[in-house]
RNA sequence: UCCGCGUUAGCUCAAUGGUAGAGCAUGCGGCUGUUAACCGCAGGGUUGCAGGUUCGAGUCCUGCACGCGGAGCCA
């Protein structure tokens, strides 16, 4: 066995005993005989007390040489420490050096992004990345027990696919042997539909593409999506459904992940706020915001970043916008019976300027209707023929949205870019590490 | 695709058109409570690439490459 005995976070239950403890040297500092070397393991930090008297030569030689990033085996003591981090220290009696590092490129200074973006797969080690990554985790767990624990089905949709969702943004194109072209999903909502049909409510949860030359702090290429779809839901239900799910994450990450969320510097008195209910403004009021605003606004365009801004900005909590113009929404989309310029469709646009993370509508479950709204798209119906039987055998009013989790974890961690809410972020000029 | 900014030591950055420097990292030495520790010494450069102007270019001009930010588009 050569797993330690305990992890870094556990050292509270092991106080006074003696403990080995694996890990890879995060920072040492030195003061003559007594050296304080900081080691990481995943779990946690803690600093371990090296003093040249008390310990075998060869063991504080060990002390001396070893660098940053070095992986060691440490055996000591545990004891309550309020001048460390983490509360407690270890005082340290036998030293194994694992694996030297030499020239560990990451230095305790600053880094420009470039340089920290070709070394990605040694800067998910430092503390930040940490911290920022075992939130998402905590985010992506919160979604599973939010649907699984409300009689949602996970429902996995193709990553492969041989047409256009919504037949507007630009898709990666792959060689599918002898049938021509195929594309990787942009969205999985047309497949969850007909999950929906079979299992009532379900949702998909899986990495999209969008070949979008999109070059901002808010896009990537390859992004995780989540998308629940539920038979008999209208657009009311659907928004009461978002307004619950994100209430329930973002809850979740405050009560389950403070630490974390205290290295990121984040500031949780904006996130406290986010409880039931949200606002809920029509796309006619919100367009009244941004003319209030000075914004020469044009009725019947989409809200570009600033417009988002400038709306959630006049709220605390996130912002639920809906009925929103048909021309600029997808063809799926259904119609308001009210006034038939415009699509039963939400977005939520998430506080502090971050933007929508939310998009979801009611879906049109008359199938005339929806042929004629494929011909309108100039959309091949052939393809969209099997969406199509989900109208003809047995079709039911139905809902759903979308919520891309790393402005998700973006907005949470209170991110500049979302390059940092993902292990490996694809952008437009970055494929790489 | 368009607009703006940038590219100098391993990293982060300085340097009126006139001998390319500092901090971090690295190596050596010092310090028994350090918190991005500190102090001393040392090594480390084809100034992104290709041209041009000039007695002289890191600095000015042209082109290219790469990066960053923004627009459009979107989650």
């Amino acid at each position: 066995m050569i797993k330690p005995s305990v992890y870094i976070k556990d050292l509270s239950k092991h106080v006074g005993e003696e403990v080995i403890l694996k890990g890879w040297l995060y920072n040492k500092r030195s003061s003559g005989k007594i050296k304080f070397l900081i080691m990481r393991d995943g779990s946690g930090y803690v600093q371990c007390v090296v003093v040249k008297n008390n310990v075998d030569d060869n063991v504080f030689e060990i002390a001396d040489k070893i660098t940053q990033e070095s992986s060691f085996e440490v055996k000591g003591k545990v004891r309550e420490e309020k001048r460390a981090i983490g509360g407690y220290e270890l005082d340290v009696i036998d030293l194994k050096l694992i694996s030297l590092s030499q020239n560990y490129p990451i230095t305790p200074k600053e880094h420009g992004i470039e340089f920290l973006m070709d070394n990605r797969h040694l800067w998910v080690r430092s503390k930040k990345q940490v911290a920022i990554l075992k939130i998402r985790h905590r985010i992506v767990k919160a979604i599973r027990d939010f649907f699984d624990s409300r009689g949602f089905v996970l429902f996995d949709p193709p990553i492969i696919t041989p047409n256009a969702c919504e037949g507007t943004s630009t898709l990666f194109e792959i060689d599918y042997f002898d049938l021509g072209k195929a594309y990787l999903t942009q969205s999985g909502q047309l497949y969850a539909e007909s999950g929906a049909m079979a299992l009532g409510k379900v949702y998909s949860f899986g990495p999209t593409f969008r070949a979008e030359k999109s070059k901002t702090r808010r896009h990537l290429t390859e992004f995780w999506m989540v998308e629940p779809e539920m038979a008999f839901y209208d657009l009311d239900d659907n928004m009461d459904l978002a307004e619950e799910f994100l209430e329930y994450i973002v809850q979740t990450v405050l009560e389950e992940r403070r630490e974390e969320l205290k290295e990121l510097e984040r500031d949780t008195s904006k996130l406290e706020k986010v409880v039931r209910p949200f606002p809920r403004i029509t796309y006619d009021e919100a367009v009244e915001i941004l003319r209030k605003n000075g914004v020469d606004f044009q009725w019947g365009n989409d809200f570009g970043g600033g417009d988002e801004t400038i709306i959630s900005e006049q709220f605390d909590k996130p912002v639920m916008v809906h009925r929103y113009p048909a021309e600029v929404k997808a063809f799926y989309m259904k119609r308001d019976p009210q006034n038939p310029k415009l699509a039963l469709a939400v977005d939520v646009l998430a506080p502090e300027g971050y933007g929508e993370i939310i998009g979801g509508s009611q879906r049109e479950d008359d199938l005339e209707t929806l042929i004629q709204r494929i011909k309108e798209h100039n959309l091949p119906q052939e393809y969209f023929e099997w969406y199509l039987d989900l109208r003809r055998y047995g079709s039911v009013p139905h809902s759903g949205f979308g919520l891309g989790l790393e402005r998700t974890v973006s907005w949470i961690c209170g991110l500049e870019h979302l390059r940092e809410a993902i292990p490996f972020p694809r952008m437009i000029y970055r494929n790489t590490p």
